[in-house]
DNA sequence: TATTGTTAGTTACAAAATCAACTAATAGGC
DNA sequence: GCCTATTAGTTGATTTTGTAACTAACAATA
């Protein structure tokens, strides 16, 4: 063994903080991206944008960008797909004719309010793992995390 | 507003577990990812079967399936490319000809021992925006939620 | 020793993500 | 007004992933 392994000793993949991460984002997903993949047939940048916009209401791409960190172009494509769907109706914005306004019709509105009762439930769920303080501290964690 | 918008007013998407695991996942992800991406060329399913393989030891594809909870078909292109790197070797289990035995080669070794230390480093720069007891409590949640 | 079932790993094809280049509109000098 | 830079959003090419079907080897049973 080498002076550089020995050094190593105290290091973990299974403790590392990107990866535990991510194993705890993926198994996490599963259950419920089978809830909108298989009733709706969504990707998880429509129910992105779709929460973000049943959220906080209508906005446009780009605030939705700012707000969810995802890139422009899944945005536009998911803003596609939804639009086909008739979940939603994209408006130009008069003053800026380059903006384009959000805005979920009756339907997509259905389908969002659906999607947060289960995404509740579900929250629930796993956070019933752990004692209100432990789930308290433990989303303020992933938050600091997430906006390094 | 109806009923069942009323009802909602304690769902956050910005405090939903899977939602925030992914976003603390991709943050800290990205600072790491750039040293292989940059480095090695490498993509995530790479360097997690090269940490396998340098962190446990030589074992099958199957091994690391199961441990890194990865499919086999992701295995198996990781390793095609690490091996046209030159960072492993396969070796055809003599008594089930079935099974390879995959073991990293002493430029693998070296890419290893490098990413680890920097992956070290990044773990330690994460974890001190928390305090000791704080980081060891979200490590195990983390290991809780990735169990499931 | 056939027959059927299972396991290790690969391959082919479709779906999705990424990255760069693009159009159209606006804003800021000058 | 005219030139350049910037911004909103889209499109196309390439890469990566996901799904299913596949080959090869083994195991169990009759």
């Amino acid at each position: 063994m080498t002076k550089q392994d020995l050094e190593a000793d105290d290091f973990d993949l299974a403790n590392f903080l990107p990866y535990l991460l991510n194993q705890a984002a993926e198994a996490s997903s599963l259950e419920f991206q089978r809830v909108y993949k298989g009733r709706y047939g969504m990707l998880r940048t429509e129910w992105r944008v779709l929460f973000h916009l049943g959220m906080y209401g209508g906005q446009t791409a780009t605030e939705i960008c700012t707000r969810a960190r995802m890139h422009k172009t899944k945005i536009s494509r998911a803003v596609q797909r939804l639009e086909a769907r008739r979940f939603l109706t994209r408006t130009r914005d008069a003053a800026d004719r380059r903006v384009e306004h959000l805005e979920l019709t009756q339907a997509g509105r259905a389908a969002y309010l659906s999607l947060r009762d289960i995404a509740r439930a579900y929250d629930d769920k796993l956070i019933r793992m752990f004692s209100k303080d432990e789930a308290g501290l433990l989303r303020a964690m992933l938050r600091q995390l997430a906006e390094r």
